[in-house]
DNA sequence: TAAACCAATCTGGTTAACCAATTTATTAAT
DNA sequence: ATTAATAAATTGGTTAACCAGATTGGTTTA
């Protein structure tokens, strides 16, 4: 059906042009919440997109929570009203990918409150994963080894004990992209990493002692470094 | 191949199997970071699932940024260690569905650094598009009718003028949950909505004075019931 | 008239064959 | 022996046919 042939890059603008069609669709349609999309296939012969794009995309918005795609019956719109579908889905369109700045700036936001969260609701299981992450920390950067993966899997556990699985799912998406950056610009190097022992053990002493204040403060002193690497470069 | 019959749940059963699968396959192979996944096919057969299903994952997970899929070349392991790999793949499989409290908890942290970043960093068109989403708001709410989510585009047009593109995704990832809890719950009804009319006005105001102390404060006064209404139920 | 039944149709999901780009292995030339 | 050229195999992506459950409309029955 389709002649050109489409680079990585550009199957991502097909998504977004089927993500458009689909909305001015619903918006010309006037298809209510609740409704029924038109069939996959349908819409693949409509937009001139193969079916797997347009499942792509269902896939993504469903996501997102504005589709929901019942087997052997059909995808439907949810049930959130038109104007924030249509909305939302200008806004997905919009969606730039995110900047290291963009992720620093949210992973100390979420992590002041997760680490809050973790003393107050952490269990004994919870404190358990917490000092094994940091035990294989402290192994690492005691050899002298680089330690940004298991910094943040100690970082993951609070986000886990911290009962809120929002939270733990926003932190593991900007893991990896935290720890790509921090390779790539060298933000801890070997004495910060050595200093990060101390202080790691403090965050996990106040979630142990069920401390939210300390806790809060402790991951404070921590993000210290952190706060003016992203605000200066 | 299979011979099981799936429900739509024990689909998502299944796709756990594959991401569990793949970790024990990651680890026993000692499969490094940059290494190429045996292909698609050969996983599809060596898991004894359908190739779609290795599909559904492996774009999932390219999704948290575990995996990256390059075409005719192969799917590869992200470059960001083994161990990162292997406790981010354990952390998802834990992951539990958000529940109301979660979301809530998660929306008012977002938010009360959106509004201060808007204040910061707004330009006259992202004004503009507060305005318009406000004004929207105004008309229903005077019309008597429900408002939840012109209310919600409002917010989401704030996170869109703060700049940060994480924080702006998170938002819409939790937007239909937010919209859909409220109005089952009736948390915004008729008197809230012309209350939440000044309190809108009031954080636009100061989003528009590019007072960001300003901000945080009338967003907390704006989020007050809902705070009450998060730690109640 | 309305409720119950049934078959034709439509649905998302699955499968397998196919495509073109890429990688690997083989061959040829220097 | 090394490099260049080339052919074969492998890859993720695409396509189209197929599947079983859901839906729909018409027909029959009480």
């Amino acid at each position: 059906m389709r002649v050109d042939i489409l680079t990585k890059s550009e199957n991502r603008e097909v998504q977004k042009q089927i993500i458009s069609k689909l909305r001015d669709l619903i918006n010309y349609k006037n298809l209510e919440p609740g409704d029924k999309l038109p069939s996959e296939r349908m819409l693949s012969e409509k937009f001139g997109v193969s079916r797997s794009n347009v499942r792509e995309v269902i896939q993504k918005l469903e996501f997102f929570g504005i589709l929901k795609s019942r087997p052997q019956s059909g995808t439907f719109i949810a049930d959130i009203g038109q104007i924030a579908i249509s909305g939302m889905m200008a806004d997905i369109l919009r969606l730039e990918d995110p900047d290291f700045k963009s992720l620093v700036e949210t992973r100390i936001l979420l992590e002041l409150k997760t680490v809050r969260l973790a003393a107050l609701r952490r269990t004994d299981e919870d404190l358990a994963k917490m000092r094994e992450a940091l035990d294989a920390y402290k192994k690492k950067v005691l050899n002298g080894q680089d330690a940004v993966q298991e910094d943040l899997l100690f970082h993951l556990a609070i986000a886990q004990a911290s009962k809120n699985s929002t939270m733990n799912t926003f932190m593991l998406i900007i893991t990896p992209g935290i720890i790509t950056n921090f390779e790539k610009y060298h933000v801890c190097d070997a004495n910060l990493s050595f200093q990060g022992i101390q202080e790691h053990e403090d965050i996990y002493e106040a979630i142990k002692e069920q401390d939210p204040k300390k806790a809060k403060e402790k991951m404070k002193t921590h993000f210290k470094i952190l706060y003016q690497y992203c605000y200066n470069v």
